[in-house]
DNA sequence: CGATCTACCTGATGGC
DNA sequence: TGCCATCAGGTAGATC
């Protein structure tokens, strides 16, 4: 569920709750939370160990903890389609069904994993996180350069708007900001991507950093569902601005005539104005 | 190499 | 009320 805008809104809270604190002891209940290496090295290697920084990247959230014995290690999570990470200040209060879970810091407050479709996971690895190696610049920090876009759709002939949700080609766009980020850069995302003008890059990569810092603004969104709540439980607000992810039939916020159309771009919903995109 | 399915899961929703 | 089909913020792996 979450993408970037949501994962950076966690860890911002996430930050300034735990960066400099111990943690004590960690659970893990479920057999696919984690499924890189054995479950049971998650607490052996985090209990004792004192958070030293948060980071993201694309949509996989980085805990950093400090050295023990020379090593220093990184916590990583991904929240997949239904993942969330909640805050509770006082670990007797009861978990909510589909806690996998629990990391507990200075003896009372913890930081809970919670996971209906268990899609989500756990792992932990070296600092420089050889797993993420095949991640393309993110999204909201490194995606500056309209022709680093252009090299890196080289050679891809799928729609543009499923290369756009790949990951090694930029990591942090999902299905709901890759909507919105075409619609603000006019384009169609169902057209061949190897067929993206110098100036449709352009438009995409000025698009997409006003599109997620936006969203990160907004504490992220939160749809119908409420699936995506920040570490506090709360909705984000982005959702109050979506133009066109979700709006079937609206008209088009560009009062242009056009009302917002679905589609199915690589299997998955695409909302668009067939009016204003192109 | 790139493109396209499928699997992985639970839960909400809507039609009959 | 069921019961069934469909859909959901994502990604990895198999297959062509």
């Amino acid at each position: 569920m979450p993408e970037l805008p949501e994962v950076e809104t966690i860890r911002l809270d996430l930050d300034r709750e735990i960066v400099g604190r111990r943690i004590d002891s960690v659970s893990i209940d479920g057999a696919r939370t984690v499924r890189r290496h054995a479950p049971e090295k998650v607490g052996r290697t985090l209990e004792g160990r004192t958070v030293t920084g948060t980071r993201r990247i694309g949509k996989y959230l980085l805990i950093d903890l400090s050295s023990r014995a020379g090593d220093v290690v990184t916590f990583v999570a991904h929240l997949r389609m239904s993942g969330q990470l909640l805050w509770t200040t006082d670990f007797s209060i009861p978990l909510v069904k589909h806690t996998h879970a629990r990391i507990r810091f200075d003896g009372i407050e913890e930081l809970r994993f919670v996971d209906p479709r268990t899609f989500g996971e756990l792992w932990v690895t070296t600092p420089d996180v050889p797993e993420l190696d095949h991640l393309g610049p993110d999204a909201l920090k490194d995606l500056t350069d309209w022709k680093q876009l252009r090299d890196r759709f080289a050679n891809k002939r799928s729609p543009l708007k499923t290369v756009l949700l790949n990951q090694e080609v930029v990591a942090g766009i999902g299905n709901i900001y890759a909507d919105e980020i075409l619609w603000v850069a006019r384009l169609r995302g169902d057209k061949a991507a190897n067929k993206t003008s110098a100036n449709a890059f352009k438009r995409i990569v000025a698009a997409t950093h006003e599109v997620m810092a936006a969203a990160v603004d907004a504490r992220g969104s939160s749809l119908r569902d409420q699936q995506y709540v920040d570490l506090y439980g709360v909705a984000g607000g982005a959702q109050r601005s979506h133009n066109v992810h979700d709006q079937m039939d609206e008209p088009c916020p560009r009062n242009d005539g056009g009302t917002i159309k679905r589609l199915v771009i690589g299997g998955r919903s695409a909302y668009y104005c067939p009016k204003c995109q192109r």
